[in-house]
DNA sequence: AAATTTTGTAAAATATACTTGACATTTTGT
DNA sequence: ACAAAATGTCAAGTATATTTTACAAAATTT
């Protein structure tokens, strides 16, 4: 799957690690992680609270992924 | 939780069916119908299809929907 | 008003998002 | 070069998104 490059650079513009970044959206770093490295499909309330955590909105972040919803 | 009007009056203006709707984006329109209503956290891939089908982004159908990411 | 389509909803099963804990590799700072 | 911090990843567990089947209520059509 496709890295998320958008939301790692927004992240690295605010100077947050994984780690401080999963705190402030209340998940594990290891999800941060598989999210940045588009090895999985998050929930919708997980990118909008990243969103809002890196000031983004989810056409910014997320849209032109790709889609194609995986089964 | 918030009910998705947006998302709904997109699909009626495309005249299309719930299960129409989850058809084209390969769910059942029960789960169509869960996300109208506001009765879960869809990932974002189904969530980039739909908008795909209807002819919306994620900002449009999406954003605001308050986030807070539910445990 | 009867028939048909659309929608709401619920219970049980399955698929997968997310956690926990742990270890290896890479990057950054001194 | 060394230490510390940041990141990648894996296996096993838990939580929840999504399916399947099914039935009832509401809306639309004839």
């Amino acid at each position: 799957m496709a890295k998320n490059l958008r939301m790692k650079a927004a992240r690295a513009a605010l100077d947050l690690s994984q780690d401080e970044l999963a705190k402030k959206v209340k998940v594990t770093r290891q999800t941060i992680s598989a999210v940045e490295n588009g090895d999985y499909n998050p929930t919708i309330n997980l990118c909008i609270d990243i969103c809002i955590a890196l000031g983004k909105t989810l056409d910014e972040l997320f849209w032109n992924d790709g889609g194609g919803n995986k089964k």
